[in-house]
DNA sequence: TTAGGGTTAG
């Protein structure tokens, strides 16, 4: 009988406390006790093991909260604006705090703000924002340093990083908290450099940065490929003991992933004791982005056979794009199918943005067409710049037309879908269209978003533009430039003058192409690092054909393995080809 | 018996 009550113990597990009370009491009904030390260990073996309860709902607190004698005290306004806040109801955290300020009974402490404002800043509506802090200042409590921490995030959560600075410039005492809040804010509103300035003046004012701190720098650098600056972060964070450290291990392995270091990315996954979803879910966009499909979908499966790791909408973005990029069609239904069914994830835009580019990189522009409309959404600009992208690779211009109207009416003045159209006019030879468009750009008063190419060599990063004179190696680069041009001749290269949209003669053309940023940076890195020692670009734009057949040749002809983080992916280029095996 | 800062896509 005690091996029944145990095999019982054992099928129930952890399902539920009444469970394994229903063994407890079958195994006293046929004369099992407690006092059994076998039986004992099982029972508080499961009683220790079991999941913790859900929290209770937020609707009882309510309803408890309103049974209580009034006046209701400060602490208990409090607890309850907290508990919003924890559940992620912003929004009955902002509407309890007016609540109690209507009922007039008590006044807010140094504890009601902080709340207050985690769950203004949640919302991220700069307005709210300002009509709060402006609440904080009058009710005398502007300075709480709690106060202050909480207004300066808020601020740049909103993507306000002018306010977000002018907080924490006035803060008379800046503590970590804040250091790290500002750096953060700027790490994550398009301002790394600034993050990393930041961090350097922190360093000089003696305090020391924590996992936080590694957070906004390690993001900062993976936002400009500063690959050699986040290694030194990597090499102090295992100085000062940080490398267990979940959150900053997952921004260490999205920074290795968007370096294209994807080899050190895996090293560190495997090494990493503690994983949670965010990890595996970084390291499959790194794999996907990094043109590594399979691997990434491999990931997948291993993510799908651990205990207690659901995959998110992100993850399925990671696996709908590695389909896309490995043209696995097919699968790429499937797993869409199976986000909805199995795990019940209601696509989002982006993830039928995926479906459309599955179809139309396969060169099924027609049927990725069809999808648009009959998606359950308004298609965005997103989706349609998508479908102009494949028109204009797969060369069908009728559709490109109809999607660049929609493209138009949703967003006008936007120089890439002009760039991309003209292009595609250009290389069928339609001079007087290339013409229309290029006169249209100029009326519409659009300009070319200028690209630039970022390459880092020593702890300095530098910046190239199109067609960039301004470095002070400038003649050794455009000598450089010259004879890899020369060299790549001899290996066949031909300018692909497509790539120009404006018809001028062909050999200025050429020259045009030329000064392309990523050339120059790649000129530049020539001259400036050792010979067979890898490359690495990170540009703003897409990378175009002919720059992309250029560089395949570079690593052939110099011996460098080049690595170009485009717009959208990556490209890594070794012995003549490309990791995207020309298809992006 | 209450307070501020963290990563993955687009």
């Amino acid at each position: 009988m005690l091996d029944k009550c145990i095999t019982l113990l054992q099928s129930y597990g952890l399902s539920s406390l009444k469970k394994l009370k229903q063994v407890h009491a079958f195994s006293i009904r046929h004369g099992v006790s407690i006092t059994n030390p076998e039986m004992g260990k099982h029972l508080v073996f499961y009683l220790v093991s079991l999941p913790p309860p859900p929290p209770p709902p937020m609707s009882y607190a309510r309803k408890i909260f309103s049974a209580i004698e009034k006046p209701i005290n400060v602490f208990i306004w409090n607890t309850l604006i907290r508990g919003y806040n924890e559940t992620g109801d912003s929004v009955s955290a902002l509407s309890l705090y007016r609540e109690m300020r209507v009922s007039g009974f008590v006044e807010p402490d140094t504890h009601t703000y902080p709340f207050l404002l985690k769950a203004v800043a949640k919302m991220a509506d700069v307005r709210l924002g300002e009509t709060i802090h402006s609440v904080v200042i009058r009710s005398g409590f502007g300075s709480l340093i709690f106060a202050q921490n909480s207004l300066l995030h808020l601020y740049s959560n909103c993507g306000d990083v002018g306010n977000a600075y002018k907080v924490f410039d006035e803060m008379p005492v800046k503590d970590l908290v804040a250091w790290n809040s500002v750096i953060n804010g700027f790490a994550e509103n398009g301002k790394p450099n600034e993050a990393l300035g930041l961090y350097s003046e922190m360093g000089s004012k003696g305090i020391k940065p924590d996992g936080f701190t590694i957070v906004g720098l390690l993001s900062a650098c993976a936002k400009i490929g500063a690959l050699a600056l986040g290694k030194r972060v990597h090499v102090y964070m295992i100085k000062v003991g940080l490398t267990g450290n979940l959150h900053s291990n997952n921004v260490l392995l999205d920074f290795y992933s968007r370096c294209g270091r994807v080899a050190e990315a895996r090293t560190l996954f495997s090494e990493m004791v503690d994983k949670n979803s965010v990890s595996w879910t970084s390291l499959i966009v790194g794999l996907a982005v990094n043109g590594f499909g399979k691997e990434a979908i491999e990931l997948f499966k291993d993510m799908e056979s651990k205990e207690g790791l659901l995959p998110c909408e992100i993850t399925f973005v990671g696996i709908l794009y590695a389909c896309s990029h490995c043209g696995m069609v097919d699968e790429g239904f499937e797993y869409f199918r199976r986000m909805r069914e199995e795990y019940k994830i209601e696509p989002r835009i982006e993830h039928f943005g995926c479906m459309v580019d599955l179809l139309a990189r396969a060169g099924e522009v027609k049927k990725a067409y069809e999808y648009i409309t009959k998606m359950p959404m308004q298609p965005n600009v997103v989706i349609w710049r998508t479908l102009l992208g494949a028109c204009t690779v797969h060369g069908d211009s009728d559709l490109a037309e109809l999607a660049r109207i929609k493209i138009l009416q949703l967003e006008p003045n936007h120089s890439g879908d002009y760039v991309l159209l003209s292009n595609m006019y250009a290389s069928e030879q339609r001079w007087s269209d290339v013409q229309k468009i290029r006169r249209q750009m100029l009326e519409d008063g659009v300009r070319k978003v200028p690209g630039h190419s970022l390459v880092e060599v020593g702890n300095r990063v530098h910046e190239f533009l199109m067609g960039d004179k301004s470095h002070p190696q400038s003649e050794l680069i455009y000598a450089k430039l010259k004879e890899m041009s020369d060299r790549l001749r001899l290996e066949g290269y031909v300018p692909q003058i497509a790539n120009v949209y404006v018809d001028v003669e062909e050999e200025e053309k050429e020259s045009a192409l030329v000064y392309h940023s990523e050339k120059i940076a790649i000129a530049f890195m020539l001259i400036s690092t050792p010979e067979r020692s890898p490359i690495r670009v990170v540009k703003n734009l897409r990378v175009c054909a002919d720059c992309h057949m250029a560089i395949k040749l570079v690593s052939k002809v110099y011996g460098r393995e080049i690595v170009v983080r485009d717009r959208s992916r990556f490209h890594h280029f070794k012995d003549g080809s490309c990791s995207c095996r020309d298809y992006w």
